[in-house]
DNA sequence: CTGAAAGCGCTAACAC
DNA sequence: GTGTTAGCGCTTTCAG
């Protein structure tokens, strides 16, 4: 259907080899012969076909990207990060949704792994085994995980989670509030389990008791937010502030508060993770750790070259001795309405 | 570097050809050997490659799709929508994103066809030519526009915009506001121009008239609304209500009216399209019109589909007469906060 | 019911 | 400087 190399090489009267050569720019064909080359194949509208290119090589200049949901701002930020460093260093982008399901998960994995990625980056949902991750350490693929992982020799890039959520919480501890609740995720495996962590650490540092019945895990969309805090709002000895897993479930919060008639900051504090843009304009508008989203993905992605670039230098066979990359990138509050803190300077 | 089908047969003791036709489950070979070769497969951990069936087979079983931005939330629900029904026909999807930016956007097919898509989805930016539409269809290359485009003879899906515009401007005049303003986004091509049209016919059928300086063009993101409306509002006979063409667009028209201090809706309306789920918790929840994006993006992909299978069939030669494909939606007005039809309600 | 051989479009040794 | 050849992994006639 389409016009291959043949077709160029004939017209331009040389070998497929020689056209080969010439689109791109090697110094070993003639000047002359290059610029007919490069005429007849421009007047031919000729593409190179990136299958037959990525067989032959045994690279196909992609890289996949697993991730639980793209239409979430916070993902498609990373991904931003991600398309502009792969796309300088020539790589394409092959894009999952695993919609936070284990099964979809592994089935993407393995489509990409079929469509013969190069490299993957992903942010693995919770699980109790991560097999198939064990498998492409296996199968020596590189890859470059979001989140840390209970597995072993994994390459990650991710935010420090404990330390932001220890910083948050004391943010709001120094407001005064004392009842602080969390809102949590189980999807988020570590993430969600090293921010409780942080938030438990300030609350005993600052002498406050840990009470686990103002702790709820729940889902990652707005509903679930909504969902939990209605549980936690409802009842006897409500929280005076509470701190989500994300600015997502910090919108469901306001929501909840709203419908209950719960005036935010005044009578309940809300906090969030990410700082996606929406938080500046939400009801009221979020305080929030922010993530270095862009940050993430665009080391996640330097990272994953790196790997694969220096991977087929050391094709002789010989392992090199890989070294374990972790990097861990710093957090940043950004403080708005939702905490309460401008009420407090003002009441001075 | 991976296991190939050779592998797969010479352990399994058989051809290649065989292996290939017993994991496509042919009825073509004995039952016997087929689970034999099935247990070899699954044994050596055999992942078929798929650029080298796609260049065999000449489909790659994939499709291009080509957005402005996945970051918003607008086409982000859209893809889930494309998503969920190339999956369910076997097809991939490639995800591009063209920043709004022509070149960008042209790039991003060629690329794509460089891979050998089946199909493209394209959300065009808007242009004077259209070039590389006009390019895929030469080369006979199925797509499907997500935008009424100047071009003959191209198939679309999209939401009855002008329709659309003119009810929701309708609504605002219903509720007794006169001075109406209309932001646009000019990257947005027919689908800004066919609103504004709506927006126009509606404000002349009741009686107003049109004032041009109230409307402004600008981009697609939450500060151009916010500059927008800074322009607007900050006028001697600054507008009662907008409408924007999209609730990010609005979004910052909210944050422009809290910064000027004018409360919404009691002092300005604010309305948009799209309904993204930030709609309903943003500063003021916004009455919006709603478009039926995943639907949108599910009809765009089962027409291309079929665009595709069916060519396949036709591959004789003849070019089969081509029906021109022209689906237009409708959308439903959301009511919340932002118009003030609560407030009339309330008064009454 | 199974195998041999050719070919999809491209690249890379190795000749000339 | 340029061409020949083989091969990347898979499918598919066409024979057996």
């Amino acid at each position: 259907m389409g016009v291959t190399i043949h077709q160029v090489a004939e017209i331009a009267g040389v070998s497929t080899c020689t056209v080969s050569l010439a689109l791109r720019n090697s110094p070993r064909v003639k000047e002359r012969t290059k610029t007919r080359i490069v005429a007849v194949a421009k007047e031919l509208n000729y593409r190179p076909n990136a299958l037959g290119r990525a067989l032959s090589l045994q690279k196909s200049s992609t890289i996949g990207v697993t991730l639980p949901d793209i239409s979430n701002p916070f993902y498609s930020r990373i991904t931003q990060g991600i398309e502009e460093v792969t796309s300088k260093f020539g790589y394409h982008v092959i894009l999952c949704n695993t919609k936070y399901d284990l099964e979809k998960e592994a089935n993407s994995v393995h489509a990409m792994l079929g469509r013969k990625i190069d490299g993957l980056i992903i942010s693995p949902v919770e699980s109790v085994s991560y097999d198939y991750l064990k498998e492409l350490k296996r199968e020596g693929i590189p890859f470059v995980s979001l989140r840390r992982l209970p597995v072993e020799e994994v390459d990650y890039v991710m935010a420090n989670d404990e330390e932001a959520a220890y910083e948050l919480t004391k943010h709001l501890i120094s407001l005064g509030y004392k009842r602080i609740g969390y809102i949590g995720n189980t999807k988020c495996g570590f993430t969600d389990h090293d921010r409780l962590l942080g938030y438990r650490r300030a609350l005993q540092d600052q002498g406050l008791t840990y009470d686990e019945t103002r702790v709820v895990e729940t889902g990652f969309g707005m509903k679930d937010g909504y969902r939990a805090s209605m549980n936690l709002l409802t009842r006897d000895s409500k929280p005076r502030a509470i701190i989500a897993f994300s600015d997502i479930l910090a919108m469901g919060i306001l929501l909840a508060a709203k419908e209950l008639g719960i005036k935010v900051p005044q009578e309940l504090a809300v906090v969030g993770f990410d700082d996606i843009e929406f938080s500046q304009s939400c009801l009221v508008p979020l305080t929030t750790m922010a993530l270095p989203k862009y940050d993430i993905g665009a080391r996640a992605a330097g990272l994953l070259i790196r790997k694969i670039e220096q991977r087929q230098q050391t094709d002789a066979g010989e392992i090199s001795l890989e070294e374990v990359h972790r990097i861990v990138l710093k957090c940043k509050l950004i403080i708005r309405e939702s905490c309460g803190a401008y009420l407090k300077i003002k009441k001075r």
